[in-house]
DNA sequence: TGACACTGAGACGGAATACGTCTTATCGTC
DNA sequence: GACGATAAGACGTATTCCGTCTCAGTGTCA
């Protein structure tokens, strides 16, 4: 924008457009948000941009959910890796998850000006994206008290549970609440075949 | 979008339109607009939308401004048309445009959003609209007070102060008190030639 | 019933914009 | 001075948008 060169440091750049990206799609929406201006909003040129995002707009749209997920579950991660059953890893998990996507602005915003994509994100087309990631974050955390197989199926389901009573919170369960989501989690524990409180059989 | 015909007094289409026009720049910005937003968010077909603002998108948007300064000026005109003296029309008119000013909350949005476009639309480009509407609203006001030439001078000038401290308000001076209006204006009044306090003199 | 006004839906061509690729010049680093 | 990375922008293509037009459906009034 000002010709100015700042010195920048390794990956710093590619986080500074996905930063963009974010912003842009939040000001413009996804369907008005040009390359240009994710370009301009990034303070970097539209070459740089397709060299470091080979494919264009979509695989940089497509960069900006990913990282989002990675953001996400990194926190999430940090906040249960310390749990020491699979009843405990689960609860906080689902209980963390549920904080999280509340507190997230960016999400409210895109949910309260663009439902129809954002909830497509989080249902339809976003969820595979959505669960392979939750996977490859959690599956290390549940291994311990699963056969791997199992763990996934769990990881699955947990996904799904938290994304739908995230978008329709129910009357009476308040997820959010640790006890509670301890108290939800309890039949897909024994579906697993497990006692409620084991600390696992490792695999 | 579903098919059915409300039914429709005459103008609340063209009113339904230009409301569109409002939300349409508040969420996408100006320059992302197209006519096919507005039409779907007014719930009216292209087709029906041209034949309403012959000329299409230049005349609507045109038309939108028009419409909005017209309300701002009806509402204004309410809170003024009964004083007595040049001197309170003034400075109601003063205090009162500016509260109305600032609690314009289409306004503020645009003005954050869109600094750009809405600071040229105050300053450049649309002052000259806005006193030309400015006057037709004040004219009949000043009249009973001021020769017509004089009368336009005063109203463009206030409307241009008015303006300027609204978009850059005084550390010292608030306008939006009517007292501190008061005080304010009246080197414009003797500026006119006439005694602060006159009750007008008829042309 | 039939003329009429009005509207929605959408086709159409031309203009404008966006995309993705590429070249060139510049800057910083070694 | 060679090299890599970047900004700026030209380029052709694809897409979108604009403004006009036609046509069919609907409500109104004589």
């Amino acid at each position: 924008m000002d010709g100015r060169r700042p010195p920048r440091e390794a990956g710093t750049t590619e986080l500074r457009v996905l930063e963009a990206v974010k912003s842009c799609c939040e000001r413009w929406g996804v369907d008005k948000v040009t390359v240009d201006d994710i370009a301009k909003a990034s303070g970097v040129s539209r070459a740089t941009l397709y060299r470091m995002f080979p494919g264009g707009k979509e695989v940089l749209f497509e960069a900006h959910r990913v990282h989002e997920l990675d953001r996400f579950f990194a926190t999430l991660l940090a906040e249960v890796h310390d749990t020491r059953t699979l009843e405990d890893l689960l609860a906080r998990t689902v209980s963390v998850a549920i904080r999280e996507l509340r507190a997230d602005d960016h999400l409210a915003r895109m949910l309260a000006t663009e439902p129809g994509a954002v909830l497509s994100e989080l249902t339809v087309d976003g969820l595979p994206r959505i669960i392979r990631v939750a996977t490859a974050y959690m599956v290390p955390l549940v291994d311990p008290y699963l056969p791997r197989p199992q763990a996934r199926d769990l990881i699955d389901v947990v996904a799904r549970l938290v994304i739908s009573y995230f978008l329709a919170p129910s009357a009476d369960l308040d997820l959010a609440d640790e006890d509670a989501a301890r108290q939800f989690i309890a039949p897909f524990l024994r579906f697993a075949n497990l006692p409620t409180t084991t600390t696992g059989v490792r695999t």
